[in-house]
DNA sequence: TCGCGCATTGAGCAATCACTCAAAGACACC
DNA sequence: GGTGTCTTTGAGTGATTGCTCAATGCGCGA
């Protein structure tokens, strides 16, 4: 997983896959069949990870709210040689495979609105425990976070300081925090 | 730069181009000398109409801030179909060659941030016209436009619905429109 | 100890990759 | 028409791609 993470499903090689996994090439057949059902199993791992490490952050914190704005700042404490310093798995396989392998980039959409589903579900507790008005939007809220989200890993890939990082981090969890009832 | 643009760098092979350019492989590498050359060629292409059509853009509005939410719901108005309804080349090509190519990772580096300085004269204008304050950090702002525009690009990228998108579009951009200085 | 079922091996497959170069073609000038 | 210069051509280069399969190794019950 983490070596498609990396390199991508078109730049990673056989001879790199046999290297990682330290298996021969007739067994990581007998395995996975192909090299798009060996990065179909890598991304489903990466989705299942990557949605249960969100549902365990936001069940650790104060608030459905407080969980997003802190999940948006604990991007800035990733160093920049971490393997996670990187854009997320779905956005590179989606953006690398759209136009050649349809079955992978339709998981990957699969995926993608999984992981807002996650999210949404945030914003309903949210709404129930009386944090947003009642009126919110749960799912449109959710895009958007969703969409800061890419939009910081990507800011992770492209190797921005931790300077702007969190400047950047901050302004987006403020602008979630902002949605804020005021307690009546 | 448009067959590039939509198959990525490492999916692109010279057949297509070949096909694409109406070149024989022998002419093509004297005009490029590499597929490394050509590509880079045809991102420096991306770059300079980016940039140009962006400026252009900014030029015509009424105001700074409003030629930033204007340019930010614009995205809600390109049809699925349409070339450009993809995440934007300097995404893609980062993504997909930062862990195999570092020159063209590199000059899309330099791209992003070249974008970035555009963005940022825009609300260095908007300041010098008091739409802003006078204690606003351009860069910053700067930095999180870019950050919409990824987002919005790869939304588009994903097949989002029109609906959906204009919803999107629709908050970053008043979430601009919000720090406008209320008039003294 | 033997035989059986299953997993592992790695040389090798056809296809494709980025790329080269000797030969043919195109064009301007006299 | 002839000559020199530059461009285009496309078959072919070796390397690498994803993938196969006969041969071998291994573990376990009898």
């Amino acid at each position: 997983m983490t070596l498609f993470w990396k390199k991508g499903y078109h730049a990673t090689s056989l001879k790199d896959l046999e290297a990682a996994l330290n298996m021969k090439p007739g067994s990581i057949y007998a395995a996975f069949s192909s090299k798009e059902g060996l990065f179909l199993e890598a991304l489903a791992r990466y989705y299942e990870t990557s949605r249960g490490a969100f549902a365990a952050e936001m069940a650790k914190a104060g608030s459905p709210l407080e969980g997003v704005a802190q999940h948006l700042r604990s991007y800035a404490d990733i160093p920049t040689d971490h393997p996670r310093a990187q854009a997320c798995m779905l956005l590179k396989t989606l953006v690398d495979t759209r136009a050649t392998e349809p079955a992978i980039a339709e998981k990957s959409r699969e995926y993608l609105s999984g992981m807002r589903d996650a999210m949404t579900e945030v914003f309903e507790r949210a709404i129930a425990a009386g944090e947003l008005p009642e009126d919110t939007d749960p799912q449109r809220l959710a895009r958007r976070l969703q969409a800061c989200i890419m939009a910081l890993r990507f800011e992770l890939h492209q190797g921005t300081g931790e300077a702007d990082l969190s400047a950047l981090a901050e302004d987006m969890a403020q602008e979630f925090e902002r949605l804020r009832k005021v307690s009546t």
